[in-house]
DNA sequence: ATAATTAACTTGATTAGTCAAGTGATGTCC
DNA sequence: GGACATCACTTGACTAATCAAGTTAATTAT
């Protein structure tokens, strides 16, 4: 029995490439006290405040009840607040949030790309961004359209 | 402040795109009563069994505390056998293990194949893998040598 | 106004993982 | 042969997520 294809051993680079360098980036942020997945809301936040909870939910990909503890922690250290902006709760980054992300998003953004950078040539990067745009998109449209 | 370069628009399609093929895939093996994880782990058990616990953390890229979790769950299920080969403790799969990759295998190749094939041709989906092995292995010499 | 519906959010049980400290058998040194 | 080291694995405390059921509050319908 065969046991891969093409397309099966792509997807296990991506996977293996994602799980590791979220592992590396855990690390890399440790310095400032964060995760990969807090920094990721903090920075979907910092974009688009004030949000509301589903809003945010969807920018990550997460559920709403995955969103909820997430945004909780997040409240619990002070990195954002949750205010009721007459009828709609609406999320947006404390002092101590945009403190963070000030410090830490140029290094992020540097470890991010430094990923790429090393081993890719401009033409072959931006090849690899608009081959994975693609792909991604293509994924949005196989989610069951939830009427 | 800038809040991105293009080597962090491909982490996060990367990411984005990671996340929600699995929660698909997650989705999809729910017929066969497996999890994408656990299908990960049983296709490289099939594969280089026997092995020890220590091999087959590294093969996934996970924690010596993360694999030998996952291998509980998977004994308590019964899709392997963890037995004492005189000295050394390895890891097969059980009947049950190889009968529901027998079945699950064929899908799942098919599945995850769906992601590109749909989407790019076939010289596209030869350069996506170029590109991602490269960048894959370069993040691998990333990681601290453990000594 | 009261009741029913819906939307936004929370929460309990579970999977999956991390790290770091602990256990247990084997191997080595004196 | 007893102390020590080492290797493979386990476990407790935690982050992060899922699903599904429950809560809460606003909107609509009678």
């Amino acid at each position: 029995m065969r046991n891969n294809t093409l397309g099966s051993l792509i997807w296990l680079r991506l996977v293996r490439f994602t799980n590791l360098s979220n592992q590396l980036s855990n690390d890399f942020l440790k310095q400032f006290n964060i995760t990969t997945a807090q920094f990721d809301v903090l920075m979907q936040i910092h974009v688009y405040q004030p949000l509301t909870q589903m809003e945010l939910a969807e920018k990550v990909t997460v559920t709403q009840g995955g969103i909820s503890r997430m945004v909780s922690r997040l409240e619990k250290e002070g990195y954002i607040v949750r205010k009721q902006d007459w009828k709609t709760k609406t999320i947006s980054l404390t002092e101590k949030g945009e403190a963070i992300l000030d410090e830490a998003m140029p290094a992020q953004l540097a470890f991010q790309t430094s990923f790429f950078e090393d081993v890719l040539n401009e033409e072959e990067t931006k090849t690899l961004y608009r081959l994975m745009t693609r792909v991604h998109k293509h994924s949005q449209k196989k989610e069951l359209p939830s009427e």
